[in-house]
DNA sequence: CTGAAAGCGCTAACAC
DNA sequence: GTGTTAGCGCTTTCAG
């Protein structure tokens, strides 16, 4: 059996309230009380039972961090950046697998596991403004990241899609490129990012006074490596032209890489390429993938931060906040300007 | 304030008693009363509080997986198979990230946050046989996963290294490929799996009645793209010959392969390449990159399984155990037997 | 089959 | 400064 702070009173010789003062910095305590106090546990390997003082205070210290899919590199690297920021505020991450699938996305928020943590991060991907109500309904903190779901009743912390979809736009209509890919709407019910870096890519063209060719505008199935090789398989085998692709997001990008090498398009010669996301391996892939930063650590970071202040709120009630973090356009070699003879359409 | 069981009693006018009863299945309720209780639990949306349950229980339902750092592939696909395996016996998964440093290592497994969880799947990279005292202190059930400790005090699942990586060397060797790269032992104090991957690569060798050439086996700090791309491209600038790749795990090999190919080293033709852990990205490089897949499900499932009994064992001392899983070559383009005039060392 | 009551280990009024 | 004591919400003997 463990220890219990009853054990450590006994040996130290005090109360157990001078033994819980001690746990918890309780300032008036005699020096020399409380280092008797640290002997004792000491001597006798106590830990807290961190269950009781749950269950006592009403605070686990535990929050639930969920995400569609761990397989998925974006949100292994935010998994790991909130793991990070988490911990630098004194709180466990419980993971939680939602598949994206709606169903399961709902019961993650009503659920029953819910009740153990302090409160919830969520990385909606199915869920939409018609479940404003189950969102509202949430008996724990809750603070949502990624898809913006806007007067939502709760905060939210996601990236500026529109402007980084038109940025990196931009960046490929300024070396000239007129025929460009938009590589990743989804027919999903949820507008979601897609519809907001969509609506970036037409801006880019809007200002540089580029029509867009609705051809160009292609659509896949969940944003996959697999489903970008897919539909850029497609568009060449339809014969569709183009001198680049913004892929909504790296992995779609990464797919659509390969596919072209396989038909022997150069890039960025003849396509040049640019994701979102900036994964780890966008520095690693033959070429080197441009992409837009979203700021994984700024979300992480303000995410917590919004959490944490809800946890600590208690029942007073905070308006909802919106934070969007800044983005970065990041060159590599797969968008880097290439010899104006180079760039005819494929 | 959530309603409690006591509310739930009130309501439906039963004992608290009757409540739980109904809660935990008790077989011995009429039906007339399990109902009352059933609507009761309905019009008060009431869930249980899960952190009084398992102070009183001593069990959180809650386990704790440490891995060394999501970020890298094979531990964000192995979490995900874990948080799967782990569902399904009704666990939830905190993670909980080492960087692969000892000393983390150590804290993660003495920690007070250990306390909340029944029981802790560890993936270790830094700890060895020389802190078996501490291995057998942790006051929770424990599995470890990966780096096979031999004779420790706990459970341990991992891959068959050798075998695995002898395999994959002979299927070089088979190939008729003479001067293999061993790409990945480490300086480090931990011998790990790179011996054991190393021993294999000797194994195959040795079956084969082929020298190895002790400038082909290659070291790296640590078992990144980065770390790889590196050796490879100082190996080349040293002038080493050789036509083809074993690579300690996939992320070194694939970042061996952008190397090569810069270099205008063709894959497989010139070098042929094989990587170890089957991550999804193996399916998408170009070429498509061959790999030993360790059974990672196998390795979760049973790991989940141990770590399962040991919880519902208690106190009472279960023997340690020790499982291997069944791994399996897969033989994708960049080890595909070529015509043998293309072969000559690089 | 159901109720009363104890207590898991801890925190926090409230006394002294 | 330190001790006493009452619960947090639940499970679980033990009666009835």
């Amino acid at each position: 059996m463990a220890p219990t702070i009853h054990d450590v009173a006994r040996l130290a010789e005090v109360s157990i309230k001078t033994v819980s003062n001690v746990l918890n910095d309780y300032p008036h305590v005699r020096p020399a009380t409380k280092q008797r106090v640290l002997d004792a546990i000491a001597t006798l390997g106590y830990t807290p039972n961190l269950t009781a003082r749950g269950l006592r205070s009403g605070r686990t210290g535990l929050i639930s961090l969920v995400i569609p899919d761990l397989r998925n590199a974006y949100f292994a690297e935010l998994a790991d950046t909130v793991m990070r920021a988490a911990e630098a505020q004194g709180l466990s991450v419980v993971i939680a697998q939602s598949g994206g699938e709606r169903e399961r996305e709902l019961d993650l928020l009503r659920g029953t596991r819910a009740r153990m943590v302090d409160g919830i991060l969520f990385s909606a991907l199915a869920l939409g403004e018609q479940d404003h109500d189950v969102l509202a309904a949430v008996p724990r903190p809750l603070v949502l990241l990624g898809e913006r779901v806007l007067h939502g009743p709760t905060d939210h912390v996601t990236m500026r899609n529109t402007e980084g979809a038109r940025a990196a736009t931009a960046h490929l209509l300024d070396q000239g490129r007129r025929r460009l890919v938009a590589l990743g709407t989804t027919t999903g019910p949820a507008p979601g990012s897609a519809a907001l870096r969509l609506e970036g890519y037409r801006q880019a063209h809007a200002a540089a006074a580029v029509p867009v060719d609705p051809a160009l505008v292609v659509g896949v199935d969940g944003w996959f490596r697999s489903t970008g090789a897919a539909a850029v398989r497609d568009a060449l085998s339809r014969g569709l032209t183009f001198d680049g692709v913004v892929a909504f997001n790296d992995a779609l990008a990464l797919g659509a890489m390969r596919v072209l090498q396989e038909a022997g398009r150069r890039v960025p010669e003849d396509v040049a390429l640019i994701g979102f996301d900036d994964l780890d391996e966008t520095r690693y892939s033959l070429p080197t993938l441009s992409t837009v930063d979203p700021g994984r650590q700024e979300i992480a970071e303000v995410a917590v931060r919004y959490l944490k202040e809800r946890i600590d709120a208690g029942s007073a009630e905070l308006p909802p906040r919106d934070h969007l973090t800044a983005f970065r356009v990041v060159v590599r070699e797969s968008s880097s300007p290439v010899v104006a003879g180079a760039t005819r359409p494929a």
